[in-house]
DNA sequence: TTGCGTTTGTGGATAAAGTCAACTTAAAGG
DNA sequence: CCTTTAAGTTGACTTTATCCACAAACGCAA
């Protein structure tokens, strides 16, 4: 079998999606939130309020980055953390409302340039595949 | 109809699998290429010898950084690159021998973590995944 | 309760990628 | 010719990523 065509397809279809979104980043990121902060929040708008640490094993990311990157959020007022109560060690992380806001226009945006890459499929081939991404598994 | 999910879809997959080599690197990158080196070396694989212009639009990277990384790889002697004849401009690159024994590894490599990865989907399934992923567009 | 390992989040230092613009050389087309 | 465009290169700079050590809080067992 040997096959890496996958990631190669999978890698090249990303930096697609980045590249639409960054040609015209300015017109719709007017908080500048970027990539990185983009699906932070988009992953927030799906999942409602998260632990930290949940959100850095469902992003895949380092967690010290997590903390910075929600630092960054916070300072922009699009994210809000409320200690947990019953433990001490978490934080909750939530969107606020000019976070909703944000989410909303880079919907927009993500939606319009990935359906655009995605033109050539059919409605339900689309689906199709958004199905087989989902079953992927988690590695360990 | 707004649909983001696959974006987020995509980038977590990709997380994935660059998490999963990362992990092992250090058993089978000896030559230090990294994950950009990595797709640089299997998409010359696929594709033979190419043009440098033509490997930036495949995988879809700044032109500035492809110099970069095609000195670091030919530094390493993995792979060569000849000017074209007809045209003074281009510099034609394919791999080495030695390019394609790292190509050999890595692929194994990557194969083994995508793999991991597909196992909740079927052999006809994973054909389907690629199939549509190949089948995705272009953007402009 | 105390001790011990584990989890959660921070912080710092450093390396790797990405971004943007200016610039050289060469082709292409009036 | 002369202007325009394409292919690479270089430089400066920002953003992400990686790695490691650490403090605080929890879980649990002796």
């Amino acid at each position: 079998m040997h096959d890496t065509e996958l990631a190669l397809l999978i890698d090249r279809l990303m930096r697609r999606i980045h590249n639409g979104l960054q040609a015209s980043a300015h017109s719709f990121d007017r908080k500048g939130v970027g990539p990185g902060g983009g699906i932070i929040l988009m992953t927030l708008a799906d999942h409602g309020g998260m632990r930290l640490s949940d959100l850095t094993t469902q992003v895949s990311r380092d967690k010290s980055q997590m903390t910075r990157a929600i630092r960054v959020l916070e300072g922009k007022g699009l994210v809000a953390r409320v200690p947990c109560e019953t433990d001490g060690r978490v934080s909750r992380v939530s969107l606020t409302d000019a976070g909703h806001e944000v989410v909303a226009e880079l919907t927009e945006a993500v939606a319009g340039v990935v359906g655009n890459l995605l033109t050539p499929l059919s409605a339900g081939e689309q689906r199709t595949l958004k199905d087989l991404l989902r079953r992927t598994g988690v590695d360990r």
